[in-house]
DNA sequence: GACCAGGCACATC
DNA sequence: GATGTGCATGGT
Protein backbone atom coordinates (compact mmCIF):
# COMPACT_ATOMS: atom_id res chain seq x y z
CA UNK A 1 0.00 0.00 0.00
CA UNK A 2 0.95 3.61 -0.89
CA UNK A 3 2.06 5.60 2.15
CA UNK A 4 0.04 8.25 0.75
CA UNK A 5 -3.10 6.03 0.69
CA UNK A 6 -3.01 6.04 4.16
CA UNK A 7 -5.24 8.81 5.17
CA UNK A 8 -7.66 7.54 3.02
CA UNK A 9 -7.30 4.56 4.75
CA UNK A 10 -7.99 5.90 8.35
CA UNK A 11 -10.91 7.61 6.92
CA UNK A 12 -12.01 4.52 5.65
CA UNK A 13 -11.78 2.95 8.70
CA UNK A 14 -13.15 5.69 11.11
CA UNK A 15 -16.01 5.96 9.08
CA UNK A 16 -16.95 2.14 9.14
CA UNK A 17 -16.58 2.33 12.94
CA UNK A 18 -18.68 5.49 13.54
CA UNK A 19 -20.81 5.89 11.03
CA UNK A 20 -21.54 9.34 9.65
CA UNK A 21 -21.53 11.99 11.83
CA UNK A 22 -23.76 14.58 9.85
CA UNK A 23 -21.74 18.12 10.23
CA UNK A 24 -21.77 20.83 11.32
CA UNK A 25 -24.34 20.90 14.20
CA UNK A 26 -26.08 23.84 13.69
CA UNK A 27 -29.60 25.06 11.45
CA UNK A 28 -28.38 27.82 9.80
CA UNK A 29 -25.33 29.06 8.35
CA UNK A 30 -24.67 31.75 10.86
CA UNK A 31 -25.50 29.11 13.53
CA UNK A 32 -22.54 27.34 12.01
CA UNK A 33 -20.58 30.66 11.97
CA UNK A 34 -21.19 31.52 15.34
CA UNK A 35 -20.61 27.89 16.54
CA UNK A 36 -17.07 27.76 14.82
CA UNK A 37 -16.39 31.44 16.11
CA UNK A 38 -17.42 30.28 19.87
CA UNK A 39 -15.57 27.16 20.18
CA UNK A 40 -12.61 28.18 20.08
CA UNK A 41 -10.34 26.63 22.26
CA UNK A 42 -13.66 25.73 24.07
CA UNK A 43 -16.08 22.24 24.58
CA UNK A 44 -18.96 22.26 22.42
CA UNK A 45 -21.08 21.11 25.06
CA UNK A 46 -20.42 24.90 26.76
CA UNK A 47 -21.06 26.52 22.67
CA UNK A 48 -24.33 24.50 22.49
CA UNK A 49 -25.78 26.79 25.88
CA UNK A 50 -24.66 29.91 24.94
CA UNK A 51 -25.74 29.45 21.08
CA UNK A 52 -29.40 28.23 23.06
CA UNK A 53 -29.60 31.37 24.86
CA UNK A 54 -28.71 33.56 21.86
CA UNK A 55 -31.93 31.54 20.36
CA UNK A 56 -33.85 31.91 22.97
CA UNK A 57 -33.39 35.55 23.04
CA UNK A 58 -34.00 35.31 19.54
CA UNK A 59 -30.92 37.26 19.02
CA UNK A 60 -29.21 34.57 16.21
CA UNK A 61 -30.17 37.30 13.45
CA UNK A 62 -27.40 39.52 11.41
CA UNK A 63 -29.52 42.73 12.77
CA UNK A 64 -29.70 41.71 16.59
CA UNK A 65 -26.39 40.49 16.73
CA UNK A 66 -24.85 43.76 14.99
CA UNK A 67 -27.11 45.87 16.98
CA UNK A 68 -26.07 44.22 20.38
CA UNK A 69 -24.06 46.07 22.73
CA UNK A 70 -20.79 43.67 23.52
CA UNK A 71 -21.92 43.11 27.09
CA UNK A 72 -24.59 42.02 26.70
CA UNK A 73 -23.84 39.95 24.09
CA UNK A 74 -21.12 38.52 26.25
CA UNK A 75 -23.50 38.03 29.04
CA UNK A 76 -25.82 35.64 26.82
CA UNK A 77 -22.54 33.59 25.46
CA UNK A 78 -21.19 33.74 28.92
CA UNK A 79 -20.73 30.02 28.59
CA UNK A 80 -18.71 29.34 25.92
CA UNK A 81 -15.76 30.93 27.80
CA UNK A 82 -13.58 34.21 26.87
CA UNK A 83 -16.94 35.89 26.37
CA UNK A 84 -16.03 39.23 26.32
CA UNK A 85 -13.29 38.60 23.54
CA UNK A 86 -16.05 36.14 21.48
CA UNK A 87 -18.58 39.12 21.38
CA UNK A 88 -16.22 41.15 19.90
CA UNK A 89 -15.09 38.33 17.67
CA UNK A 90 -19.02 37.95 16.27
CA UNK A 91 -19.56 41.42 15.84
CA UNK A 92 -16.45 41.90 14.13
CA UNK A 93 -17.72 39.31 11.55
CA UNK A 94 -21.21 40.81 11.09
CA UNK A 95 -19.86 43.83 10.53
CA UNK A 96 -17.41 42.41 7.85
CA UNK A 97 -20.35 41.20 6.22
CA UNK A 98 -22.71 43.86 6.65
CA UNK A 99 -20.13 46.21 4.85
CA UNK A 100 -18.79 44.40 2.32
CA UNK A 101 -21.53 42.07 1.64
CA UNK A 102 -24.80 44.08 2.57
CA UNK A 103 -25.24 41.36 5.54
CA UNK A 104 -26.15 38.58 2.78
CA UNK A 105 -24.04 35.23 4.08
CA UNK A 106 -25.39 33.94 0.74
CA UNK A 107 -23.64 36.51 -0.95
CA UNK A 108 -20.20 34.91 -0.23
CA UNK A 109 -21.25 31.62 -1.91
CA UNK A 110 -20.30 33.68 -4.88
CA UNK A 111 -16.90 34.45 -3.98
CA UNK A 112 -13.52 32.01 -4.88
CA UNK A 113 -12.63 30.16 -2.65
CA UNK A 114 -9.27 31.70 -2.37
CA UNK A 115 -10.26 35.14 -2.25
CA UNK A 116 -12.83 34.11 0.50
CA UNK A 117 -10.23 32.72 2.30
CA UNK A 118 -8.21 35.95 2.51
CA UNK A 119 -11.08 37.67 3.13
CA UNK A 120 -12.26 35.89 6.57
CA UNK A 121 -8.74 35.61 8.07
CA UNK A 122 -8.75 39.42 7.91
CA UNK A 123 -11.20 39.40 10.71
CA UNK A 124 -10.25 39.96 13.73
CA UNK A 125 -10.77 36.37 15.61
CA UNK A 126 -11.38 34.40 12.44
CA UNK A 127 -7.95 32.85 12.03
CA UNK A 128 -7.25 29.76 10.16
CA UNK A 129 -9.13 26.59 11.30
CA UNK A 130 -12.15 29.06 11.95
CA UNK A 131 -12.13 30.52 8.23
CA UNK A 132 -11.81 26.76 7.31
CA UNK A 133 -14.70 25.32 9.41
CA UNK A 134 -16.97 28.72 7.20
CA UNK A 135 -15.53 27.47 4.09
CA UNK A 136 -15.90 23.87 4.67
CA UNK A 137 -19.33 23.59 6.50
CA UNK A 138 -20.97 26.69 4.82
CA UNK A 139 -19.91 26.98 1.63
CA UNK A 140 -18.99 23.36 0.89
CA UNK A 141 -16.02 24.21 -0.04
CA UNK A 142 -13.26 21.94 -0.10
CA UNK A 143 -11.04 23.05 1.95
CA UNK A 144 -9.46 20.32 5.24
CA UNK A 145 -9.73 21.88 8.61
CA UNK A 146 -7.44 21.42 10.99
CA UNK A 147 -7.99 21.20 14.37
CA UNK A 148 -6.16 20.27 17.77
CA UNK A 149 -7.20 16.71 17.49
CA UNK A 150 -5.73 16.18 13.72
CA UNK A 151 -2.37 17.71 14.77
CA UNK A 152 -2.08 15.61 18.27
CA UNK A 153 -3.26 12.26 17.14
CA UNK A 154 -1.48 12.23 13.51
CA UNK A 155 1.82 13.36 15.40
CA UNK A 156 1.70 11.03 18.02
CA UNK A 157 1.59 8.51 15.07
CA UNK A 158 4.58 10.11 13.56
CA UNK A 159 2.94 11.31 10.47
CA UNK A 160 4.56 14.40 10.85
CA UNK A 161 6.26 16.63 13.28
CA UNK A 162 4.32 17.90 16.60
CA UNK A 163 5.55 21.16 15.67
CA UNK A 164 4.57 21.74 12.24
CA UNK A 165 2.66 24.40 11.12
CA UNK A 166 -1.65 24.22 10.05
CA UNK A 167 -0.67 24.74 6.99
CA UNK A 168 1.92 21.75 6.88
CA UNK A 169 -0.63 19.49 8.30
CA UNK A 170 -3.41 20.67 5.89
CA UNK A 171 -1.10 20.00 2.95
CA UNK A 172 -0.76 16.37 4.19
CA UNK A 173 -4.03 15.68 4.10
CA UNK A 174 -4.66 17.11 1.07
CA UNK A 175 -1.88 16.20 -1.11
CA UNK A 176 -2.95 12.61 -0.06
CA UNK A 177 -6.71 12.87 -0.13
CA UNK A 178 -9.10 13.48 -3.10
CA UNK A 179 -10.42 16.59 -3.21
CA UNK A 180 -13.68 16.28 -2.31
CA UNK A 181 -15.79 18.30 0.57
CA UNK A 182 -18.17 15.73 1.64
CA UNK A 183 -15.07 13.53 1.93
CA UNK A 184 -13.10 16.29 4.35
CA UNK A 185 -16.32 17.20 5.85
CA UNK A 186 -16.50 13.14 7.66
CA UNK A 187 -13.16 12.79 8.11
CA UNK A 188 -12.79 16.13 10.36
CA UNK A 189 -15.73 15.42 12.41
CA UNK A 190 -14.49 11.70 12.60
CA UNK A 191 -11.59 12.72 13.98
CA UNK A 192 -13.10 14.93 16.68
CA UNK A 193 -14.81 11.79 17.51
CA UNK A 194 -11.48 9.70 17.94
CA UNK A 195 -10.14 12.39 19.55
CA UNK A 196 -12.80 13.51 22.25
CA UNK A 197 -12.49 9.55 22.66
CA UNK A 198 -9.19 8.76 23.17
CA UNK A 199 -6.86 11.61 22.48
CA UNK A 200 -7.36 13.77 25.57
CA UNK A 201 -4.24 16.18 26.34
CA UNK A 202 -2.35 13.96 28.85
CA UNK A 203 -2.00 10.88 29.23
CA UNK A 204 -0.04 11.18 26.31
CA UNK A 205 -2.99 10.02 23.74
CA UNK A 206 -2.65 6.04 24.34
CA UNK A 207 -1.97 5.45 20.87
CA UNK A 208 -5.58 5.39 19.19
CA UNK A 209 -6.71 1.58 18.31
CA UNK A 210 -8.16 2.61 15.19
CA UNK A 211 -5.46 4.91 13.90
CA UNK A 212 -3.04 2.81 14.79
CA UNK A 213 -4.50 -0.60 12.98
CA UNK A 214 -3.02 1.11 9.74
CA UNK A 215 0.85 0.69 9.31
CA UNK A 216 2.52 3.74 10.41
CA UNK A 217 3.88 6.80 7.86
CA UNK A 218 7.52 6.49 8.37
CA UNK A 219 8.79 8.66 5.50
CA UNK A 220 8.74 11.86 5.64
C1' DG B 1 -8.20 21.78 42.98
C1' DA B 2 -5.99 20.62 38.67
C1' DC B 3 -6.64 19.67 34.06
C1' DC B 4 -8.83 20.15 29.72
C1' DA B 5 -11.67 21.92 25.71
C1' DG B 6 -13.38 21.45 17.83
C1' DG B 7 -8.09 29.19 18.74
C1' DC B 8 -6.68 33.67 18.10
C1' DA B 9 -4.33 38.18 18.63
C1' DC B 10 -0.69 40.55 20.27
C1' DA B 11 3.91 41.51 22.43
C1' DT B 12 8.54 40.45 22.51
C1' DC B 13 12.85 38.67 21.13
C1' DG C 1 9.95 33.18 12.39
C1' DA C 2 9.50 31.26 16.98
C1' DT C 3 7.80 31.62 21.62
C1' DG C 4 4.98 33.37 25.51
C1' DT C 5 0.72 35.27 27.33
C1' DG C 6 -4.17 36.74 28.04
C1' DC C 7 -8.67 35.51 27.31
C1' DA C 8 -12.75 32.24 31.02
C1' DT C 9 -16.46 28.98 31.49
C1' DG C 10 -18.06 24.29 32.78
C1' DG C 11 -17.20 19.19 32.91
C1' DT C 12 -14.20 15.40 34.72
Amino acid sequence: MSKNAIPGQIYRRLYLCYGPQRWWPGETDLEIIVGAILTQNTSWSNVVKAIGNLKKNRMLTIERLQKAPVRSLGRLIRSSGYYIVKAKRLKSFIDFLSTRYRGDIRALSRVPTGSLREQLLSVNGIGPETADSILLYVYNRPVFVVDAYTKRIFSRHRFFDPGATYDQVQRFFTDRLIRDARLFNEFHALIVKLGKEYCKKKPLCFLCPIVDMVPRYQGR
